[in-house]
DNA sequence: GTCTATATCCGGATAGAC
DNA sequence: GTCTATCCGGATATAGAC
Protein backbone atom coordinates (compact mmCIF):
# COMPACT_ATOMS: atom_id res chain seq x y z
CA UNK A 1 0.00 0.00 0.00
CA UNK A 2 0.75 3.37 -0.57
CA UNK A 3 0.19 3.68 3.30
CA UNK A 4 -2.91 4.31 5.24
CA UNK A 5 -0.83 7.05 7.28
CA UNK A 6 -0.63 9.92 6.75
CA UNK A 7 3.26 10.63 5.42
CA UNK A 8 3.30 13.87 6.30
CA UNK A 9 3.37 14.84 10.38
CA UNK A 10 -0.60 15.25 10.28
CA UNK A 11 -0.55 13.16 13.49
CA UNK A 12 2.37 14.00 14.45
CA UNK A 13 1.04 18.38 14.14
CA UNK A 14 -2.13 16.85 15.81
CA UNK A 15 -0.45 15.45 18.92
CA UNK A 16 1.84 18.35 19.12
CA UNK A 17 -1.16 20.17 19.88
CA UNK A 18 -2.98 18.27 22.17
CA UNK A 19 0.48 18.16 23.96
CA UNK A 20 0.70 21.94 24.19
CA UNK A 21 -2.94 22.46 25.35
CA UNK A 22 -2.38 19.51 28.06
CA UNK A 23 0.63 21.55 29.16
CA UNK A 24 -0.93 24.99 29.48
CA UNK A 25 -3.30 23.50 32.01
CA UNK A 26 -0.68 21.34 34.26
CA UNK A 27 1.44 24.05 34.19
CA UNK A 28 -1.48 26.62 35.64
CA UNK A 29 -2.06 24.45 38.06
CA UNK A 30 0.86 23.01 39.17
CA UNK A 31 4.08 25.58 38.20
CA UNK A 32 7.04 24.14 36.21
CA UNK A 33 8.67 22.67 38.98
CA UNK A 34 5.30 20.75 39.53
CA UNK A 35 4.29 19.68 36.72
CA UNK A 36 4.66 15.85 35.31
CA UNK A 37 5.17 14.98 32.31
CA UNK A 38 2.88 11.82 33.49
CA UNK A 39 0.26 14.20 34.01
CA UNK A 40 0.44 16.09 30.90
CA UNK A 41 0.37 12.80 29.08
CA UNK A 42 -2.32 11.57 30.65
CA UNK A 43 -4.14 14.92 29.95
CA UNK A 44 -3.36 14.81 26.51
CA UNK A 45 -3.68 10.96 25.87
CA UNK A 46 -0.64 9.98 25.22
CA UNK A 47 1.98 7.93 26.59
CA UNK A 48 4.63 9.32 28.67
CA UNK A 49 7.32 8.56 26.85
CA UNK A 50 5.78 10.31 23.26
CA UNK A 51 5.86 13.39 24.75
CA UNK A 52 9.65 12.67 25.37
CA UNK A 53 9.34 12.14 21.79
CA UNK A 54 8.38 15.23 20.47
CA UNK A 55 9.70 17.62 23.21
CA UNK A 56 12.80 15.83 24.46
CA UNK A 57 12.53 17.52 28.27
CA UNK A 58 10.26 19.24 30.09
CA UNK A 59 12.35 22.70 30.09
CA UNK A 60 11.83 22.31 26.40
CA UNK A 61 8.08 21.52 26.36
CA UNK A 62 7.71 24.44 28.85
CA UNK A 63 9.49 26.90 26.62
CA UNK A 64 7.65 26.16 23.63
CA UNK A 65 4.62 26.86 25.73
CA UNK A 66 6.08 30.04 26.66
CA UNK A 67 7.20 31.36 23.20
CA UNK A 68 3.84 30.04 21.92
CA UNK A 69 2.36 32.49 24.58
CA UNK A 70 4.52 35.56 23.50
CA UNK A 71 4.30 35.23 20.33
CA UNK A 72 0.35 35.85 20.23
CA UNK A 73 1.05 38.54 22.97
CA UNK A 74 3.20 40.18 20.50
CA UNK A 75 0.36 40.47 17.93
CA UNK A 76 -1.70 42.59 19.67
CA UNK A 77 1.57 45.41 20.37
CA UNK A 78 -0.16 47.23 17.20
CA UNK A 79 0.81 49.79 15.62
CA UNK A 80 0.83 52.93 17.12
CA UNK A 81 2.02 56.04 15.38
CA UNK A 82 2.60 59.93 16.53
CA UNK A 83 -0.14 60.61 14.32
CA UNK A 84 -2.61 58.50 15.94
CA UNK A 85 -4.90 59.44 18.34
CA UNK A 86 -4.25 59.01 21.68
CA UNK A 87 -7.74 57.70 22.80
CA UNK A 88 -8.91 55.72 20.01
CA UNK A 89 -5.28 53.64 20.63
CA UNK A 90 -5.25 53.40 24.43
CA UNK A 91 -9.22 52.34 23.99
CA UNK A 92 -8.85 50.00 21.46
CA UNK A 93 -5.69 48.52 23.08
CA UNK A 94 -7.11 48.30 26.69
CA UNK A 95 -10.50 46.62 25.07
CA UNK A 96 -8.38 44.39 23.19
CA UNK A 97 -6.18 43.23 26.68
CA UNK A 98 -9.39 42.81 28.79
CA UNK A 99 -10.78 40.49 26.34
CA UNK A 100 -8.25 38.65 26.03
CA UNK A 101 -8.03 38.23 29.57
CA UNK A 102 -11.03 36.30 29.39
CA UNK A 103 -10.81 34.55 26.38
CA UNK A 104 -6.87 33.07 27.28
CA UNK A 105 -6.92 33.04 30.79
CA UNK A 106 -3.91 30.72 30.97
CA UNK A 107 -1.81 32.77 29.08
CA UNK A 108 -2.12 35.42 30.88
CA UNK A 109 -1.45 33.26 34.49
CA UNK A 110 1.79 31.39 33.05
CA UNK A 111 3.53 34.35 32.27
CA UNK A 112 2.46 36.37 35.20
CA UNK A 113 3.62 32.75 37.11
CA UNK A 114 7.14 32.88 35.25
CA UNK A 115 7.25 36.82 36.23
CA UNK A 116 6.26 36.27 39.74
CA UNK A 117 9.29 33.41 40.17
CA UNK A 118 11.66 35.73 38.67
CA UNK A 119 11.19 35.09 35.08
CA UNK A 120 14.07 32.16 34.87
CA UNK A 121 12.81 31.29 31.23
CA UNK A 122 12.09 34.68 30.50
CA UNK A 123 14.97 37.65 31.76
CA UNK A 124 16.38 37.88 28.18
CA UNK A 125 12.68 38.64 26.69
CA UNK A 126 12.13 40.84 29.66
CA UNK A 127 14.96 42.94 29.23
CA UNK A 128 15.12 42.82 25.25
CA UNK A 129 12.42 42.96 22.85
CA UNK A 130 10.14 43.71 25.97
CA UNK A 131 12.61 46.94 26.90
CA UNK A 132 12.54 47.92 23.63
CA UNK A 133 8.82 47.86 22.87
CA UNK A 134 8.18 49.84 25.99
CA UNK A 135 10.10 52.78 25.04
CA UNK A 136 9.50 52.96 21.77
CA UNK A 137 5.83 53.37 22.98
CA UNK A 138 7.07 55.19 25.17
CA UNK A 139 8.05 57.97 22.96
CA UNK A 140 5.13 58.00 20.73
CA UNK A 141 3.20 58.75 23.81
CA UNK A 142 5.69 62.01 24.42
CA UNK A 143 5.49 63.40 21.39
CA UNK A 144 1.68 63.36 21.70
CA UNK A 145 2.10 64.82 24.90
CA UNK A 146 4.69 67.43 23.24
CA UNK A 147 2.20 68.38 20.37
CA UNK A 148 -0.81 68.61 23.31
CA UNK A 149 -3.00 65.84 22.50
CA UNK A 150 -2.45 64.28 25.74
CA UNK A 151 -1.81 65.92 29.29
CA UNK A 152 1.73 65.01 30.65
CA UNK A 153 1.46 61.23 32.34
CA UNK A 154 4.62 59.00 32.93
CA UNK A 155 4.03 56.75 29.85
CA UNK A 156 6.23 53.94 31.42
CA UNK A 157 3.89 54.15 34.80
CA UNK A 158 0.45 54.50 32.41
CA UNK A 159 1.35 51.01 29.99
CA UNK A 160 1.76 49.38 33.84
CA UNK A 161 -0.91 49.47 34.58
CA UNK A 162 -2.92 49.21 31.56
CA UNK A 163 -1.07 45.70 31.86
CA UNK A 164 -1.94 45.34 35.73
CA UNK A 165 -5.56 46.84 35.54
CA UNK A 166 -6.49 44.64 32.41
CA UNK A 167 -4.58 40.91 32.92
CA UNK A 168 -5.88 41.03 36.12
CA UNK A 169 -9.34 39.60 34.95
CA UNK A 170 -7.12 36.50 34.07
CA UNK A 171 -4.71 36.29 36.57
CA UNK A 172 -6.86 36.72 39.45
CA UNK A 173 -10.48 35.48 37.71
CA UNK A 174 -10.51 32.93 40.07
CA UNK A 175 -10.76 35.55 43.15
CA UNK A 176 -13.18 37.73 41.26
CA UNK A 177 -15.31 34.80 40.31
CA UNK A 178 -15.32 33.93 44.24
CA UNK A 179 -16.24 37.56 45.48
CA UNK A 180 -18.54 38.19 42.94
CA UNK A 181 -20.35 34.93 43.62
CA UNK A 182 -20.51 33.65 40.41
CA UNK A 183 -19.50 30.77 38.59
CA UNK A 184 -18.21 31.60 34.96
CA UNK A 185 -17.74 34.67 33.43
CA UNK A 186 -20.51 36.23 30.95
CA UNK A 187 -20.40 38.72 27.83
CA UNK A 188 -21.95 40.97 30.13
CA UNK A 189 -19.19 40.68 32.33
CA UNK A 190 -16.68 41.20 30.27
CA UNK A 191 -18.29 44.08 28.35
CA UNK A 192 -18.64 45.64 31.74
CA UNK A 193 -14.70 45.13 32.69
CA UNK A 194 -14.22 46.81 29.25
CA UNK A 195 -15.80 50.09 30.44
CA UNK A 196 -14.90 50.19 33.07
CA UNK A 197 -10.94 50.02 32.78
CA UNK A 198 -11.42 52.47 29.80
CA UNK A 199 -13.40 54.44 31.14
CA UNK A 200 -11.05 54.72 34.38
CA UNK A 201 -7.54 55.47 32.67
CA UNK A 202 -9.00 57.23 30.48
CA UNK A 203 -10.22 59.86 33.04
CA UNK A 204 -7.09 59.27 34.82
CA UNK A 205 -4.80 60.47 31.71
CA UNK A 206 -7.51 63.27 31.62
CA UNK A 207 -8.78 61.72 27.68
CA UNK A 208 -12.62 61.40 29.19
CA UNK A 209 -14.65 60.23 26.30
CA UNK B 1 22.54 34.11 83.95
CA UNK B 2 21.72 30.76 85.50
CA UNK B 3 21.64 28.79 82.41
CA UNK B 4 23.23 29.14 79.53
CA UNK B 5 20.65 27.35 77.76
CA UNK B 6 16.68 29.38 77.70
CA UNK B 7 14.74 26.98 79.22
CA UNK B 8 11.30 27.59 77.37
CA UNK B 9 10.91 27.66 73.44
CA UNK B 10 13.83 30.75 72.60
CA UNK B 11 15.29 28.40 70.15
CA UNK B 12 11.75 26.86 69.46
CA UNK B 13 10.25 30.49 68.27
CA UNK B 14 14.09 31.33 66.61
CA UNK B 15 14.03 28.33 64.65
CA UNK B 16 9.95 28.73 63.72
CA UNK B 17 11.16 32.31 62.55
CA UNK B 18 13.98 31.09 60.64
CA UNK B 19 12.00 28.33 58.72
CA UNK B 20 8.70 30.53 57.95
CA UNK B 21 11.24 32.95 56.67
CA UNK B 22 13.29 30.19 54.58
CA UNK B 23 9.95 28.70 53.50
CA UNK B 24 8.78 32.10 51.96
CA UNK B 25 11.73 32.01 49.55
CA UNK B 26 11.40 28.86 48.41
CA UNK B 27 7.60 28.50 47.95
CA UNK B 28 7.87 32.44 45.99
CA UNK B 29 10.36 30.54 43.28
CA UNK B 30 9.18 27.22 43.29
CA UNK B 31 5.51 27.38 43.92
CA UNK B 32 3.91 24.80 46.23
CA UNK B 33 4.71 21.32 44.71
CA UNK B 34 8.09 22.25 43.60
CA UNK B 35 9.19 23.22 46.84
CA UNK B 36 11.33 20.41 48.45
CA UNK B 37 11.27 20.37 52.44
CA UNK B 38 14.96 19.85 52.02
CA UNK B 39 15.67 23.16 50.19
CA UNK B 40 13.67 24.95 53.09
CA UNK B 41 15.69 23.07 55.56
CA UNK B 42 19.01 24.21 53.89
CA UNK B 43 18.11 27.84 53.48
CA UNK B 44 16.82 27.66 57.07
CA UNK B 45 20.40 26.18 58.02
CA UNK B 46 18.22 23.30 59.91
CA UNK B 47 18.02 19.74 59.17
CA UNK B 48 15.52 18.40 57.01
CA UNK B 49 13.84 16.18 59.73
CA UNK B 50 13.57 19.09 62.14
CA UNK B 51 11.23 21.17 59.56
CA UNK B 52 8.96 17.82 59.33
CA UNK B 53 9.79 18.26 63.33
CA UNK B 54 8.45 22.27 63.72
CA UNK B 55 5.33 22.21 60.83
CA UNK B 56 4.59 18.06 60.87
CA UNK B 57 4.39 18.18 56.44
CA UNK B 58 4.32 20.59 53.53
CA UNK B 59 0.58 21.35 53.45
CA UNK B 60 0.84 22.47 57.21
CA UNK B 61 4.13 24.10 57.06
CA UNK B 62 2.29 26.28 53.60
CA UNK B 63 -0.74 26.77 55.11
CA UNK B 64 0.79 28.24 58.43
CA UNK B 65 2.79 31.12 55.72
CA UNK B 66 -0.95 31.59 53.83
CA UNK B 67 -2.42 32.53 57.04
CA UNK B 68 0.43 34.55 58.32
CA UNK B 69 0.44 36.69 54.85
CA UNK B 70 -3.79 37.14 54.90
CA UNK B 71 -3.62 38.05 58.82
CA UNK B 72 -0.88 40.92 57.58
CA UNK B 73 -3.23 41.97 55.07
CA UNK B 74 -6.42 42.38 57.05
CA UNK B 75 -4.71 44.71 59.33
CA UNK B 76 -4.81 47.45 56.20
CA UNK B 77 -8.15 46.79 55.74
CA UNK B 78 -8.80 49.74 58.00
CA UNK B 79 -12.13 51.22 59.10
CA UNK B 80 -14.02 52.78 56.41
CA UNK B 81 -17.42 54.65 57.50
CA UNK B 82 -19.89 56.30 55.61
CA UNK B 83 -18.89 59.46 57.02
CA UNK B 84 -15.18 59.23 56.25
CA UNK B 85 -14.06 61.25 53.47
CA UNK B 86 -13.78 59.57 49.96
CA UNK B 87 -10.64 61.04 48.97
CA UNK B 88 -9.34 60.97 52.28
CA UNK B 89 -10.07 56.97 52.91
CA UNK B 90 -9.41 55.92 49.28
CA UNK B 91 -5.88 57.78 48.82
CA UNK B 92 -4.92 56.34 52.32
CA UNK B 93 -5.75 52.75 51.11
CA UNK B 94 -3.90 53.52 47.49
CA UNK B 95 -0.21 54.25 49.12
CA UNK B 96 -0.19 51.96 51.60
CA UNK B 97 -0.57 49.16 49.44
CA UNK B 98 1.63 50.70 46.75
CA UNK B 99 3.90 50.49 49.97
CA UNK B 100 3.32 47.07 51.00
CA UNK B 101 4.31 45.94 47.72
CA UNK B 102 7.68 47.48 47.67
CA UNK B 103 8.23 46.38 51.15
CA UNK B 104 6.75 42.92 51.36
CA UNK B 105 7.02 41.69 47.71
CA UNK B 106 6.73 38.19 49.02
CA UNK B 107 3.56 38.17 50.72
CA UNK B 108 1.96 39.47 47.76
CA UNK B 109 3.51 37.05 45.49
CA UNK B 110 2.63 34.11 46.99
CA UNK B 111 -0.99 34.92 47.60
CA UNK B 112 -0.77 35.76 43.62
CA UNK B 113 0.44 31.92 42.92
CA UNK B 114 -2.17 30.84 45.27
CA UNK B 115 -5.17 32.66 43.15
CA UNK B 116 -3.79 32.02 40.07
CA UNK B 117 -3.64 28.17 40.26
CA UNK B 118 -7.15 28.21 41.47
CA UNK B 119 -6.46 28.92 45.29
CA UNK B 120 -7.07 25.38 45.96
CA UNK B 121 -5.95 26.58 49.93
CA UNK B 122 -7.79 29.79 50.07
CA UNK B 123 -11.09 28.88 48.32
CA UNK B 124 -13.43 29.35 51.88
CA UNK B 125 -11.15 33.16 52.64
CA UNK B 126 -11.93 34.29 49.22
CA UNK B 127 -15.16 32.96 49.22
CA UNK B 128 -16.24 33.86 52.58
CA UNK B 129 -14.20 36.44 54.52
CA UNK B 130 -12.77 38.28 51.35
CA UNK B 131 -16.64 38.07 49.49
CA UNK B 132 -17.83 40.07 53.02
CA UNK B 133 -15.43 42.71 53.06
CA UNK B 134 -15.87 43.36 49.20
CA UNK B 135 -19.44 44.08 50.21
CA UNK B 136 -19.01 45.96 53.33
CA UNK B 137 -17.02 48.10 51.59
CA UNK B 138 -19.48 48.55 48.18
CA UNK B 139 -21.84 49.09 50.50
CA UNK B 140 -20.36 52.36 51.95
CA UNK B 141 -19.18 53.55 48.95
CA UNK B 142 -22.86 53.31 47.28
CA UNK B 143 -23.66 55.06 50.41
CA UNK B 144 -20.71 58.28 49.61
CA UNK B 145 -22.62 57.78 45.76
CA UNK B 146 -25.69 58.40 47.17
CA UNK B 147 -25.19 61.23 49.63
CA UNK B 148 -23.53 62.90 46.83
CA UNK B 149 -19.52 62.63 47.90
CA UNK B 150 -18.59 60.93 44.91
CA UNK B 151 -19.66 59.96 41.52
CA UNK B 152 -21.15 56.43 40.38
CA UNK B 153 -18.69 54.60 39.62
CA UNK B 154 -19.20 50.61 40.27
CA UNK B 155 -17.85 50.15 43.96
CA UNK B 156 -16.50 46.35 43.21
CA UNK B 157 -14.96 46.94 39.98
CA UNK B 158 -13.10 50.02 41.72
CA UNK B 159 -12.10 47.67 44.35
CA UNK B 160 -10.53 44.99 41.44
CA UNK B 161 -8.58 47.99 39.76
CA UNK B 162 -7.05 49.22 43.07
CA UNK B 163 -5.77 45.93 44.33
CA UNK B 164 -4.65 45.05 40.32
CA UNK B 165 -2.71 48.53 40.33
CA UNK B 166 -1.04 48.51 43.44
CA UNK B 167 0.05 44.78 43.88
CA UNK B 168 1.20 44.68 40.53
CA UNK B 169 4.81 46.28 41.83
CA UNK B 170 5.34 43.33 43.96
CA UNK B 171 4.08 41.01 41.64
CA UNK B 172 6.00 41.68 38.37
CA UNK B 173 8.51 43.94 40.23
CA UNK B 174 10.92 42.04 38.17
CA UNK B 175 9.30 43.29 34.99
CA UNK B 176 9.45 46.49 36.14
CA UNK B 177 12.85 46.10 37.24
CA UNK B 178 13.69 44.72 33.81
CA UNK B 179 12.18 47.10 31.52
CA UNK B 180 13.16 50.11 33.17
CA UNK B 181 16.69 48.81 33.47
CA UNK B 182 17.06 48.90 37.25
CA UNK B 183 18.71 46.95 39.81
CA UNK B 184 16.61 47.39 42.43
CA UNK B 185 13.93 49.87 43.47
CA UNK B 186 14.62 53.12 45.39
CA UNK B 187 12.26 55.39 48.00
CA UNK B 188 11.76 57.88 44.94
CA UNK B 189 10.63 54.91 43.06
CA UNK B 190 7.71 54.02 45.65
CA UNK B 191 7.13 57.69 46.06
CA UNK B 192 6.53 58.11 42.16
CA UNK B 193 4.13 54.96 42.37
CA UNK B 194 2.31 55.64 44.87
CA UNK B 195 1.73 58.98 43.09
CA UNK B 196 0.77 57.61 39.87
CA UNK B 197 -1.95 55.36 40.91
CA UNK B 198 -3.20 57.90 43.41
CA UNK B 199 -3.57 60.52 41.09
CA UNK B 200 -4.99 58.10 37.95
CA UNK B 201 -7.91 56.71 40.02
CA UNK B 202 -8.77 59.42 41.77
CA UNK B 203 -9.30 61.44 38.87
CA UNK B 204 -10.67 57.97 37.23
CA UNK B 205 -13.48 58.35 39.80
CA UNK B 206 -13.86 61.98 39.43
CA UNK B 207 -12.45 62.91 42.62
CA UNK B 208 -8.98 64.80 41.30
CA UNK B 209 -6.90 66.24 44.33
C1' DG C 1 6.75 6.33 14.80
C1' DT C 2 4.72 4.38 19.06
C1' DC C 3 4.57 2.41 23.47
C1' DT C 4 6.23 -0.91 27.48
C1' DA C 5 9.45 -1.67 30.73
C1' DT C 6 13.01 -0.08 33.42
C1' DA C 7 17.23 2.47 35.21
C1' DT C 8 18.19 6.13 38.17
C1' DC C 9 17.39 9.64 41.16
C1' DC C 10 14.81 12.71 44.29
C1' DG C 11 11.27 14.05 47.63
C1' DG C 12 8.25 13.40 51.76
C1' DA C 13 8.08 11.36 55.81
C1' DT C 14 9.65 8.63 59.91
C1' DA C 15 12.37 5.55 63.12
C1' DG C 16 15.44 5.65 66.35
C1' DA C 17 20.21 6.99 68.19
C1' DC C 18 21.97 10.71 70.85
C1' DG D 1 14.77 18.42 71.41
C1' DT D 2 17.96 17.35 67.63
C1' DC D 3 19.84 14.95 63.78
C1' DT D 4 21.33 10.51 61.00
C1' DA D 5 19.85 6.86 58.41
C1' DT D 6 16.37 4.92 55.85
C1' DC D 7 11.87 3.60 53.67
C1' DC D 8 9.09 4.15 49.81
C1' DG D 9 6.50 6.38 46.34
C1' DG D 10 7.02 9.00 42.37
C1' DA D 11 9.54 11.70 38.80
C1' DT D 12 12.63 12.23 34.62
C1' DA D 13 14.47 10.04 31.08
C1' DT D 14 15.74 6.21 28.01
C1' DA D 15 16.35 1.43 26.04
C1' DG D 16 14.43 -1.44 23.17
C1' DA D 17 10.32 -4.30 21.49
C1' DC D 18 6.83 -3.69 18.14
Amino acid sequence: MTTSQPKTGRIRAQNNERILAAAEQEFVLHGFKGTSMQSVADRAGVPKANVHYYFGNKATLYRALLEHIVGAWLNIFDEITPDSDPRDVLEHFIRTKVRMSFTHPNASRIFAMEVIQGAPFLKDYLSGYLRNWVQEKSAIMNAWIEQGKMPAIDPVQLIFMIWSSTQHYADFGTQILEVTAKRRFTEADIRQAEDFVTGMILRGIGLPG
